[in-house]
DNA sequence: TTCGGATTATCCCAAAAAAGGATATTTCTT
DNA sequence: AAGAAATATCCTTTTTTGGGATAATCCGAA
């Protein structure tokens, strides 16, 4: 099992959690203050310096109006297959 | 935010992992060395004295043939319903 | 019950990662 | 270009992690 962080495949996860934010036209401050935790954090998630578990991922996605399970759903399917068709 | 580890919430989930482990009748060893990871990185995880990021998750997961997916549905579904109907 | 092996949990502690306020940098709007 | 808004980085103190070694627990057999 390779680190997590810093993978191109954390960057995609992530990626999904910061498109879910601009879709949701929110600020970091602004989700960081839902959060209960200051803005630098969600920028250090958002810049892949800090992991996020599970529970985290899926209260995030929670308070940016986004399904949780739908988010992995699209992460896992779109695993490992940066070629193929 | 609460902290995730520690957290009931956390073990709930994590005894998603363990259960699957089980059903699948694979050893901490085992599984360990699917992960390349040593016993007691499984133990540790499993006893929440670990947390695991979300792709470590799903690695696990799919490792001990089980669907990521489906066990963060069920997470995310039973979810602050402890009460409730 | 006692023995032995299998399985899981805990120790240790150096190394790595996280917290989070303060500050710097970048980006937008006008 | 200026000022504000948004995001990124710094810095220092805590907290967490890695992983081999060892301890504790579990379990079936005799």
């Amino acid at each position: 099992m390779q680190k997590s962080l810093r993978s191109a495949e954390y960057h995609r996860l992530i990626g999904l959690l910061v498109a879910a934010r601009h879709k949701a036209g929110i600020r970091q401050q602004a989700l960081a203050k839902k959060l209960g935790k200051p803005q630098s954090f969600v920028a250090k998630y958002e810049g892949g310096e800090r992991r996020l578990d599970v529970i985290e991922f899926v209260t995030i996605a929670s308070a940016l109006g986004a399904d949780p399970v739908k988010l992995i759903r699209q992460f896992v399917r779109t695993k490992g297959q940066t070629k193929s068709t």
